[in-house]
Parts: C-alpha cells; sequence; structure tokens
DNA sequence: GTCTATATATCGATAGAC
DNA sequence: GTCTATCGATATATAGAC
C-alpha cells in the first residue's frame, strides 16, 4: 500500500533515512550526494523525491529525530531514578546515559555534532534550541548539587560544557569490537563527572 | 618583487591562507568554493592557481600549519618548565597550552577538528600521525605520573581523550569578548584535567 | 512509486591575452 | 600575477512515461 510522501510509516523512507543518516555522519553532508544515499537504497535519485521534498529535509528529519532519541535517552534514565533522587544520582544517571548514546549511536551523535551548519537557518534554529534545553538540563542539576552543597565546581558552566564535551568525544573514537565495552565506559566517565564536580576548594 | 608559486613568503598567499581558513572553519571545506575565496582576497578563481596547485592543497597547507602550530605551542610552555619537571607540573602545561590555543586561535582548531575527513588520504594519513603524536605526548605524560604514583586513573587512555576533548571543545564555545579570560579558562581546565587524574581509589 | 531524460546551476580547473 | 572566457564534471531538482 502506498505511502504519502514523508510520512513516519514507509518502509522505504526509514531506508532512506537510515542510508543518509551513514552517509552524513561518514562523509559529511555536503560531500554525500542524492546519487549515493538512492544507490545504497537500492533506487535511483529522482525517486528519492517521492518520499523526501529535498536533501536538506533528509538532513533535518534524521537530525531532529537523532536529538529527540538523545533527549528522551535521557529522560528515561533520570525517570528510573524516582522523584527522591539527589545531584549525585542525577549526575551520574545523566552522564552515564549521555555517554552510553553516544558510543552505542555514534553516527547518530556524529551527524549531530557535525552537520548543523549544513541545515537551513530555520531548521538550525530549531536544533539549536534542542540543544541548548539539553545543555540546560545538566547545568541545573549541576547548580542544584552545588546549592546543596553536594557539588564543588569554580563555574558551573565550564563545568557543565567540560562534561558534556568530553562525553561528546566518545562518539568519535568508540569501537564496539573495542578494549572497553559501552558499560565500562559508562562507569568510566561517571566517575570523571563526579570528579569535575568535585573540585578541592583550595 | 614576484614569488613562485606556493611560496611561503608570498603576501598573496598569506592572504589566501587566511581567507580559506576563516572559510573552512565556518562552512566547511566543501560549502567553500575557490570564487568565495578568491573574493575575499580581492582576486578571481583563476588567480588562486598562481599559488596553490588546487584546492585541496590550500586545506593541507593551512591544515598542517595549525597543526604544526599547536605542537609548537606544546613544545614551547613544556620547555619553559626546564628538565626537572614533575607530571602534575607537566600536565599543568600541557593543559594550559592547549586551551589557550582552542581559545586563542579557535578557527584553527576548529577546522583540524573538523576537515581532516576532506583531505587526500595521503595528506590525512599525515595529519592522523600528527593528531597521534600530540596525543601520545599526554598520555606519557599521564603514564609518567601513574608510574610514579602521582596520579591515579582508572584507564590512562580514557583519561587522556578526556582531558584532550573537553579541552578541544573550547574552540566551540570560547568567545574573545566573554564572559572569562583566556587564562581564567585555562586555569579552569588545568584543575580539571588534575581531578581527572586524582580520581579515587574506593 | 519507480524509471529515463533533462533543466539549471555551480563547481574545480585550464587556456591564453595582457 | 591578474584577468576573461570556458571546459567538463557533477550537483539538486523537475517532467512525464509507465
Amino acid at each position: 500500500m502506498p505511502q504519502a510522501p514523508s510520512k513516519a510509516g514507509s518502509a522505504t523512507a526509514d531506508e532512506i533515512r537510515q542510508a543518509a543518516l551513514e552517509q552524513f555522519a561518514q562523509s559529511g553532508y555536503d560531500a554525500s550526494s542524492m546519487r549515493d544515499i538512492a544507490a545504497s537504497v537500492g533506487i535511483k535519485a529522482a525517486s528519492l523525491y517521492n518520499h523526501f521534498d529535498s536533501k536538506e529535509e533528509i538532513l533535518w528529519d534524521v537530525t531532529r529525530s537523532a536529538m529527540s532519541d538523545l533527549a528522551a535517552n535521557r529522560d528515561e534514565a533520570l525517570a528510573r531514578l524516582g522523584p527522591g533522587a539527589g545531584p549525585r544520582a542525577q549526575l551520574a544517571a545523566f552522564v552515564s546515559a549521555h555517554v552510553g548514546f553516544h558510543a552505542e549511536r555514534r553516527h547518530q551523535a556524529v551527524l549531530v555534532n557535525s552537520q548543523l551548519g549544513s541545515l537551513s537557518q530555520s531548521h538550525r534554529r530549531k536544533a539549536v534550541a534542542l540543544r541548548d534545553e539539553y545543555e540546560n538540563s545538566l547545568r541545573m542539576i549541576i547548580d542544584a548539587g552545588v546549592a546543596s552543597g553536594e557539588f564543588n565546581v569554580f563555574d558551573a558552566q565550564v563545568a557543565t560544557l567540560a562534561i558534556l564535551q568530553m562525553g561528546t568525544g566518545v562518539s568519535v573514537w568508540f569501537r564496539p569490537d573495542g578494549r572497553l565495552s559501552i558499560d565500562q565506559v559508562g562507569a568510566q566517565y561517571v566517575k570523571l563527572a563526579l570528579a569535575v564536580v568535585s573540585q578541592q576548594v583550595r
């Protein structure tokens, strides 16, 4: 049964999303042609336009879903803690989820962190807003820990960015068949993050 | 007096390097056209070929000099310590130099960290070798600190990458007219790095 | 929904006058 | 060393047959 263009339920559209994601993450948006994407799905370039209006719409689709998945992954991890969890438990849950995502779904992570500049102005604004929300949710955990006296940081914003960026970097070097498992890497970075928010007052 | 093509001393070649660096760092290599680069220098695209053999040669030129400057910046910082410095002083000097470079020369830093994939295979191999040398020089400092008992890390390679990547991230958010000075940011990250290599044994 | 064929634009790079 | 003019390749996107 045929589907309307760009509908989420189309099997072909999902194949296009998957192929575009890998191409964009590996070679970059500009270096990935519609012909390449179509070829890896098994169709011709013109047929892509039955599913997406433009190449940029494909980029936005995969970018938005990647950022949505990242936030949902965080929400689930925090929800598992229950309402009474303190800042240390929240920070551990956030970092574990953050690093786990960047290891397990590194193609999506690399895409979000390297191809935002290729989005249209309108879509880029939305992506930046989603990124700011994600960043701010970590900032609020750190602020709560500082307020309760459980954390010590010289600058909460620097600590926020440092924790996020070292975790994001996992998507660059992690390999599924490497020396460390996802759980091992996640546990490592939880310890590193706790070290960052436990700075000596001196 | 005219210069031979691609010679380092040419004033026009330097203008091309500067213009290309900013274009590549801001818009990416593929999205930067030879016409754009030429226009910001005040010449036509064809005239660029009197100074560089190809667009990729320009990318390699600015990439190589950026990576060379980064390593030289590190060497100077370590040399200032003198021969008797211990791992803690070496780590502080490394991180201060690393973060200082990524704040002060963020265009060059962004270029190196985002456009390596657009280099030719031969040039990319050389760039990766330079990056590995840089990464390994930090790894050796951490290994020395672990061996002497001054550092405690769960995994030396993870600690190395975490320190490098959080410092590299400064090039993304730092603004010269922002809230923090380069020296303030450098001092912050020295403390964060020392926290990373002072993990509780538990 | 796929295909072939093509419109239209822009790219890197070259030729040759000055 | 700059320019104008242009080549040849490739890009996104569209038109219309099936």
